[in-house]
Formats: structure tokens, sequence, C-alpha cells
DNA sequence: TTCGTTGTTCGCAAAATTACGAACAATATT
DNA sequence: AATATTGTTCGTAATTTTGCGAACAACGAA
């Protein structure tokens, strides 16, 4: 899907869209917040706050990795996920910016 | 009210994740750019700016304005579309809420 | 009326997303 | 070796998303 790319704002533009699809799930915004509040991160107590499939559960996890939100790591037998804190914050600068964006007067609209 | 009490401003994380849905695809964060951006808010300028069928343009405003993100009003023979500016703030703050709920200190992960 | 302009809607196809159970892999324990 | 625990991956199905061209609707102008 490489339509609307343009020179000057290719990068943040997609980049954004990438981080917003991620979060665009009630279970990946509830798992992401789960991460973010709580003192534990491993993958039996993310499934069991969900009412969803535990393949399903992996699945989102997945895509989650795969925006760069989390990361995850094998700690034998158990797999922890954390908030990848760097992206985070650049998520946070992304969406923050992208919103502040909007001037205070539009000569079309007001 | 107790100053310490968890969750005193609270997200919806539906609407959220709604937001960040409606968000999630390339050609719809260049149309909220556009709009948040410039002078020009007519369907024909935004169909202009980006590569893809004016039915797909059409497409995507629609969404964006299910969301909540924008309105369209007929301007004859024109469409306007504005940034919808309280539904737009209100997608701020839970952006910016959600993200800076995350603990600097994590027992888990740190 | 006929034409041109502006966008939406329809109908369809291809691709992606969401979800699940079952099978599997890796490891520790009995 | 057999069993239990923890998650991932596979195969599949249902639904949604994305995208397009064509048809359509509403209007003003010739």
């Amino acid at each position: 899907m490489n339509c609307c790319e343009k020179q000057e704002y290719a990068i943040d533009n997609e980049q954004l869209a990438r981080f917003a699809k991620a979060m665009g799930h009630p279970a990946r915004i509830a798992i992401l917040s789960f991460l973010a509040n709580l003192d534990s991160c491993y993958f039996g107590d993310i499934n069991n706050e969900l009412p969803i499939a535990k393949a399903t559960v992996s699945q989102h996890l997945k895509e989650l990795k795969e925006s760069g939100l989390i990361t995850g790591t094998i700690e034998v037998p158990k797999v922890k996920y954390c908030i990848h804190r760097e992206n985070w914050a650049k998520a946070q600068v992304y969406f923050n910016t992208f919103f502040a964006s909007l001037k205070e007067k539009d000569l079309c609209c007001d």
C-alpha cells in the first residue's frame, strides 16, 4: 500500500499511520494500557486480561511488536512483553506534533 | 476527591481505538494534514493531492467523518470538508493522556 | 433541453484483518 | 520417558478494508 507517498511528508506520515494502525483495535489499546500501567508483562497475564483466545492475543502482540511500540523477550518458560520506551516517546511526539499542526484560523472553514 | 485516585480523567479506550483506526491509513493522514495545514478544504483539492481515484478519496472522507475528526458540508456545487475542532482537541487529549500514562519505573521491564 | 461540473454511491474484486481450535516447540518436572 | 507449562504457528473461515470504474444525482450555464 504505497499510495499517497509524498516526498516532503512521506516518512512522518507513513510512520504515524503505522503507529495509528497498530493502536486501531480495542484489544491492542488494552494491551498497551496494561503494559504501560501495571507491573506485569507476561503473556499469561495479558491473556487473562482479555476475553479472547490466546492465539488471537499472540497475534495482536505480534502486530504491536512489528509496529515498534513493544518488545518481546523470551524468559523461559514465559515471554515478557514491554513497552518500547524509545518508540513510545517517538509516537507520542508524532501524534502531538500532528494534532498541534492544526492552524488557529482557517480561511476556508472559519 | 482523593488526588491519587487512579484514572481521574478516564479515557474511553474504545473511542481512542476508533480515532486511531481512522488515522491508520496514509491517505487519511494525508487528508487530515491537508485540512489541518492549508487554506483549502474542497473535495476537488483533496482529490488532486492524492494519487488515488476519487471514489476512494470519497470513501476515506466518509470514514473520517464517521470517526468525528472532520465534517462535511455541501456548498453547491462543491463539498467542503473541515477539521472538527472539538473532536480534534478531544483526540489530542486522548492520545496524549494515553502516552503520558506510561510509568517511569516498571517493576517488570526495567 | 442539453451540457458540463462536482462528488457520491453502487457493484465488484482483491487483499488484509480478526478470530479460533488444534498442533506444535521448548523447557522443566515427575 | 511421560507429563505439564508456556506461547507460537498453522490452517481455516468470516468479515472488513481498500480500490476502481461506471453510473448516478444535483446543480448551474449555454
